[in-house]
DNA sequence: TATGTTCGCTAAATCGAATTAGCTCAGATC
DNA sequence: GATCTGAGCTAATTCGATTTAGCGAACATA
């Protein structure tokens, strides 16, 4: 017996504080004190009286909501499932999941992730994981931007496909960085700095074709490149296709556009790493970033405020992909399984040194 | 008519099957399909042949538990809190989770993620929604290894303090890096290169006071470094103590030792964004790195393999942090509220070029 | 024949909130 | 005085599993 009171006063102790302890406490029932909480006093015509005893009943006792039983009861958990990749391997991958993070505070939500490494089979476990749990929709996230297959699974509720564009265009709502108007702001600080010719593309063509299997940003970028240097009445000079966009990729690369004559004027190198290579190349080769040769890349990885001079990246915009993916689902978005928008986020110009000034 | 019997069959689709379904479908009552799908089969006295109809039925219908409803009635939600302060902002950060993740997967567990960025409110929020969706334990992350006094709300319920030490030893399970002996692996790195005069720290002093305040792991490793080097017979050269340890700062102070008589032999840079400081800082003093001065690191930053010469680093062991994290917090660790352990991951040195050859 | 035992299974309670369908009483209406 | 109306609240059901308590038949024991 007297081990017994010792267990049950324990547990009273850890025990959680119940909507019933609250009703009981301020002499209503579990419904009025439900009505008052969940602010359905006028519409329920609970009197204020009332409502000011539940209230205080609830702030003598502590009292928090049992979401999993709130959940059992309304289907709903505040909860949303984050897929990734491999987001975990890149450096400003973790952005994605903090902007994620962040909107899905602001919105009294909390995220449930879970990676697959880009295994079908681990996607759909998780995605199964997620539905058991009833998150309240799912983003699936591609660590680069390219065209996913959405397990069947994901139509069953809300879901964005985010930094991805669903195979069959209009079948799921996603969110990508706007990788042409990249190309666009990219070409431009080029040729704002009075370059017309001998600029080069590093990590691919000089064609939308000539492009790494699957980079879809990469073909996006060179259609906005493209673009712009037209309307300045000029062209690409060429390109260095790469499967692999590796600091050795980019400085092999480079290594072998120097030995062109006429030599690069400027790179567009497309990503930071690509350019950390291509650095090193034009070091070797006794030439000057930033003087000689200018450099626009993109990404905008941390590397790039390392390098010396410091690198002019177009940047992905990470953190406000992650938010507006979690947006989008929360705004009721995401449940659109025919005619689904692609939204996209503008990457902003990181204007550094590797570009010549401009002759003014 | 028309239309509500539509929508009836529309929400008959969506529907979830549940235990209740099966059991009808297996022609037995809910109590024996719960115990079948629990393994409770023998113990139940539950014949072969209702458990094969159960197990049938199962299949049939594509049957899967609903987790909220039976963490309800357990408690249990198969389910880790992650919480960070700014995991999500520094590169390898995301190898915390990602090991965290896989750990947790192997258990059959999710992770349920958020941020605090070091604010004390958010923390104990985060731990409040957690605590609400009923999570199984919490991890609280910490970015760099410091001293943690963790929030009271903590104690309700298994935790481990990830990257952090409680304020109160013993007071909170803890996994951190084995920075000691990651300061003996450097120590001896330069040590077996030959090297025992002319060694200097870029990021602290020469002793474990002169160290920037909260990081822990400086005065570890300085304790590590001394230790080999006493063994050796001999004793650090000096050191410059740095509050911020980015590129920038590594340059500045390489630059001042390289003013002194007689000039540094060997640097010890604390973290890999110093020696990439420290690097450039050579170069224009014209001093080539593994040849006429050699550089031992810390971290691993991917940045380490890209600098010329490769730089050897002593990694920091994040995904490893991350997964034994879980581990201990699913095998029943982070319930003791006194004599806590301390679990040190070791950090493995990745040797590359940054170092000369040993004289052999 | 009466009394246990074991076997094989089930009814009903439970977890904690949300919600539907009332119920009671005071005052208004005819 | 009977009926209606609305204000102000509550009893009871529900969500989907887990779990306790126990039921009926078959068989063994005395």
């Amino acid at each position: 017996m007297h081990t017994r009171a010792g267990i049950t006063k324990l547990k009273a102790m850890v025990a959680r504080v119940t909507l019933a302890h609250v009703a009981r406490l301020a002499g209503v029932s579990q419904t009025t004190a439900s009505f008052v909480l969940s602010g359905r006093r006028v519409e329920m015509r609970i009197s204020p009286e009332v409502e000011a005893r539940v209230l205080r009943a609830v702030q003598e006792t502590g009292y928090r909501p049992n979401v999993v039983s709130r959940s059992l009861r309304t289907g709903t958990t505040n909860t949303i499932g984050f897929i990734s990749d491999t987001v975990a391997t890149t450096p400003f991958a973790g952005h994605l999941i903090w902007g994620a993070l962040d909107a899905a505070r602001e919105h009294d939500h909390l995220l449930v992730i879970a990676e697959t490494e880009g295994d079908k089979q681990l996607e759909r476990e998780a995605i199964s994981m997620m539905h058991d749990r009833s998150v309240d929709g799912i983003i699936l996230a591609s660590m680069s931007t390219r065209r996913v297959s959405p397990p069947t699974a994901l139509l069953d509720r809300p879901s964005v496909l985010l930094n991805g564009l669903p195979m069959r265009p209009g079948s799921l709502t996603s969110v990508v960085p706007d990788e042409v108007e990249a190309g666009r702001s990219a070409a431009r600080v080029l040729v704002q700095a009075g370059y017309r010719d001998g600029i080069f593309i590093v990590g691919a063509g000089t064609k939308p074709s000539e492009t790494p299997r699957g980079a879809l940003a990469a073909a996006e970028r060179l259609v906005g490149i493209r673009e712009v240097l037209e309307e300045a009445g000029t062209h690409l000079a060429g390109g260095v296709m790469l499967t692999a966009w590796q600091p050795r990729d980019g400085y092999d690369a480079t290594r072998s556009l120097l030995d062109r004559t006429p030599e690069p004027e400027a790179l567009v190198c497309f990503n930071d790493r690509l350019s950390v290579g291509a650095y090193q190349a034009l070091e070797d080769a006794g030439r000057k970033v930033g003087e000689d040769v200018s450099i626009v890349s993109f990404d905008d990885d941390p590397v790039a405020s390392w390098l010396r001079p410091q690198l002019t990246s177009i940047a992905l915009p990470h953190y406000e992909l992650g938010k507006c993916a979690v947006e989008i689902l929360l705004s009721g978005g995401g449940r659109e399984r025919s005619g689904a928008r692609v939204h996209r986020v503008p990457m902003p110009v990181r204007l550094r040194d590797s570009v010549r000034k401009p002759i003014t």
